[in-house]
DNA sequence: ATATTATATGAATGTTCGTTCATATTTGCA
DNA sequence: TGCAAATATGAACGAACATTCATATAATAT
C-alpha cells in the first residue's frame, strides 16, 4: 500500500472523519442494529448479509438515541453527503440505511479494538 | 451490536477522529509498507502477518511523507496516545510501526472502500 | 565538557466543526 | 385550500484541532 495518490488519501480522511464522532456513530449503531436479521453468518454486528441492511426514519432514529430531530437531520445529511448511507423516501418519511459492507466492516473493525482493549497482535 | 455502552462509542470515535486526518494517515501508511514483507497471505497491504510490521524512525517518516519533523513528532505523539502506534527506542532514534492488526485493518477497510468508489453492496 | 543528531514540546494562529434554536420546505390528507 | 407531520436548513456560538515557529530535552560521540 505504497504510492497511496493525495486524493485517495483525502477520500479516506472524508470517510473516517465522517465516521469519527460520537452523534454520527450512535446513528450508524442504530442502523446497524441485527434485531431482525436471521442468517447464520450473522454474528456481533458485522454481518455483510442483506438482511441485515435496516433501515430507519429520522424520528425513529433521535428517539433511539436520545438525540433532537435537528442534530440528526443534521448528521445524516454529513453522512449522506460522505456517502456513508442511503436513502428511501416514502411518504412523509425518509428512511435511512448504511450504504454499503465497508461501512459495516469499518464499525465493526473499531467496535473489536475498542472491545480487545490493551491486547497486542 | 445494539446498546453499545457510551464508553465504547467514545473510544470508538476516538480511534476513528485520531486515524482521520491526512497527515495522520500518511504517517501509518508509511508504516503499513509492504515492501519487504515476503508471507504468501499478503496482499493489499492489509497483510496481517507479523512481517509486515515495518518501523520507521521519526525523521525517516518525515522524510518520506513531505513533512516537517516537528508536525511528524506532533501527529505521532497523537498517534502513540490513542493508541494506534508503538514505539521502540535504540540509540537517539525512536522507531515507530502500527500497534496491531486492528489498525491495518482499519486503513484496508477504508482504503477499499475509496478504491470500489461508487459501487454499492 | 561540548558539539551534534534525533526527537519532543509549548505557544500562537486560523480554521473547522458540533450543537442549538428558530424557521423553512415538503408531502399527504381532510 | 389549508392543516399537520416529517424532515431540512441557516445563522450563531463555543470548542477543538492542525500547523508553524521557536526552543527544549535526550543521547551519542569526539
Amino acid at each position: 500500500m505504497k504510492d497511496v495518490k493525495l486524493t485517495t488519501i483525502k477520500k479516506m480522511e472524508s470517510l473516517l472523519e465522517t465516521a469519527s464522532d460520537s452523534t454520527r456513530l450512535k446513528i450508524m449503531l442504530a442502523l446497524l442494529d441485527d434485531d431482525e436479521c436471521e442468517c447464520e453468518e450473522c454474528n456481533c454486528g458485522v454481518c455483510e448479509s442483506l438482511n441485515c441492511m435496516i433501515e430507519k426514519c429520522v424520528n425513529d432514529i433521535a428517539m433511539e438515541i436520545g438525540a433532537s430531530q435537528s442534530l440528526v437531520s443534521h448528521q445524516l445529511k454529513v453522512l449522506k453527503d460522505a456517502d456513508l448511507v442511503r436513502t428511501r423516501k416514502e411518504k412523509t418519511k425518509v428512511y435511512y440505511s448504511l450504504k454499503d459492507r465497508h461501512i459495516r466492516l469499518l464499525l465493526g473493525v473499531a467496535y473489536e479494538h475498542v472491545m480487545e482493549g490493551e491486547e497486542n497482535d
